[in-house]
DNA sequence: TTGACATGTTATCAGTCGATTACTTACTGT
DNA sequence: ACAGTAAGTAATCGACTGATAACATGTCAA
C-alpha cells in the first residue's frame, strides 16, 4: 500500500495539462483516429473528466486545432513584428522560413494543423480549418510579398507538414527518391529531425 | 413486391465497382472516419461482402490508396511519354501542371491521396505512403528538372490537395483572405471547381 | 436437369467509443 | 471544526464498428 498523498490542481491548470496532452494525442492519430481514452491516458486523468471538461471531442479537438494555428502564426508574427520587413530582401524572407523550421521542433503543432486540414469532411473542423487559413495566410501577406509569394510560402510550408506526416526523416533509405525530396525540402534541419525520433 | 430480376456480376467487375464507391467514400473521410459499412452502402452491396473481398478495412484502403496514386503518376508519366521533354521549357512546364489541375475533376482520387499521406500514423498506410510519394516524386524527376524545381513542384501540389480538403473552392466568401489564396492557387480552374459542387 | 461452384445476404458477435450519472474526496472560507 | 464547493473517479449505457459464420441463390458445364 503505497500511502501516496492525492493532491488536486485547479481546473485551469488541469486543463492546460489535458490540452497539452490532447495536441500530442491528435498530433498520432487525427480527429477520427484518436479516443478520448487515449487523450485521457496521455494526461493521466479519467475518460469521463477530459469529455466533460470539454463539452464533446469536437469541442476538444477544436481548441487544440486552433491553438495550434495560433501558435503558428504567432511564430510568423514575432518576425513581423521584430522590426521594418522588406519584401524584396531575401534575408527577411529566409527569417520566415526559419520561423517556420523552428516549428519543426513542436512537431505536435504543425501535425495536428495538418489533421485539422485533412478532417475538412466534418463540418465544424472544415469551417475552423477555411479560417484558421485564411487567417494564416493573411499574416504571411503582411509581409509584403505578391500573392504569389506568399501562396509558394504556404505551398513549401505544406509540403514540409506532409513529410513530417508521411514520418519520412525517421524513415529514411539510402539511393530512396523520398530521401532526396526529404534533404532538399528540409536542408539541414533534417539531421535535427532524426535526432528528435 | 416488385418482380426485378436479380442478376449477378463477376467478382472481377464488382471488385472494381467496389473500389470506386470505396474511392469516394474514403476521399470524404478518411481512413478513420469511413466504415465500411459507409463503403457498402456506396456500392450497394452487404457490408461482409466488401470485408470479405478485400479482407480487412486497411486492406481495402492501401487498394484504393496505391490506385489513386497510380492514377496521379500515370497522368505525369502521360506528359513524359507524349515526346521530349525541355527542362527549361516554361511550355514543358505548363503541360505538366495542366495534367495535375486535370485531376482535380477526379477530386476524389487527389483526396485519397491526401487522407493516405495524413494517416502516417498507422504504420502500414505511412510505408505505402512513403513509398508512394517517392515514386511520384521519381516520375516528376524524370523531366531533368533540379530538385528544387521538382520540389516545389510537388509542393503546390499538396497546396492543391490541402484547399480541396478544406472545401476552400465551394466555401468562398468575397474579401476573405482565403479567397485571394484560392484564387491565386487554383487560377481560372476555380470557376470549374465550384461548377462541380 | 442437375450438381457444383461462385455470388451474394442475413444474423450475430465481441470490442470500442463517446457520453451520462452517481459517487468520492480533497480543499477553502468562516 | 465543519459545511460547502471544487476536483476528480467508477460504473455503466447505447450506438457503432469490423469481422465471422451460416445460409441463400444465381450461373454454368456435363
Amino acid at each position: 500500500m503505497s500511502a501516496e498523498k492525492v493532491t488536486r490542481m485547479s481546473a485551469d491548470d488541469r486543463r492546460e495539462l489535458i490540452l497539452a496532452a490532447a495536441t500530442r494525442a491528435f498530433a498520432q492519430g487525427g480527429y477520427h483516429g484518436t479516443s478520448t481514452d487515449a487523450v485521457a491516458k496521455e494526461a493521466g486523468v479519467s475518460q469521463p473528466y477530459v469529455v466533460r471538461m470539454f463539452g464533446t471531442k469536437l469541442d476538444l479537438f477544436l481548441e487544440v486545432f486552433e491553438h495550434a494555428v495560433h501558435r503558428i502564426k504567432a511564430a510568423f508574427e514575432e518576425v513581423l513584428d521584430a522590426g521594418p520587413f522588406d519584401p524584396e530582401s531575401e534575408d527577411d524572407k529566409a527569417r520566415m522560413g526559419l520561423a517556420y523550421t523552428e516549428l519543426l521542433r513542436d512537431q505536435d503543432f504543425l501535425q495536428v494543423m495538418m489533421h485539422g486540414f485533412s478532417s475538412g469532411g466534418v463540418p465544424e473542423i472544415g469551417a475552423a480549418a477555411r479560417r484558421c487559413m485564411g487567417e494564416v495566410f493573411a499574416t504571411i501577406q503582411r509581409t509584403g510579398w505578391s500573392d504569389e509569394q506568399a501562396r509558394d510560402f504556404v505551398a513549401y510550408g505544406m509540403l514540409l507538414n506532409v513529410m513530417l506526416s508521411l514520418r519520412a526523416p525517421e524513415n529514411l533509405k539510402p539511393g530512396d527518391p523520398l530521401t532526396v525530396l526529404a534533404v532538399c525540402a528540409f536542408g539541414e534541419d533534417l539531421e535535427v529531425l532524426q535526432s528528435l525520433a
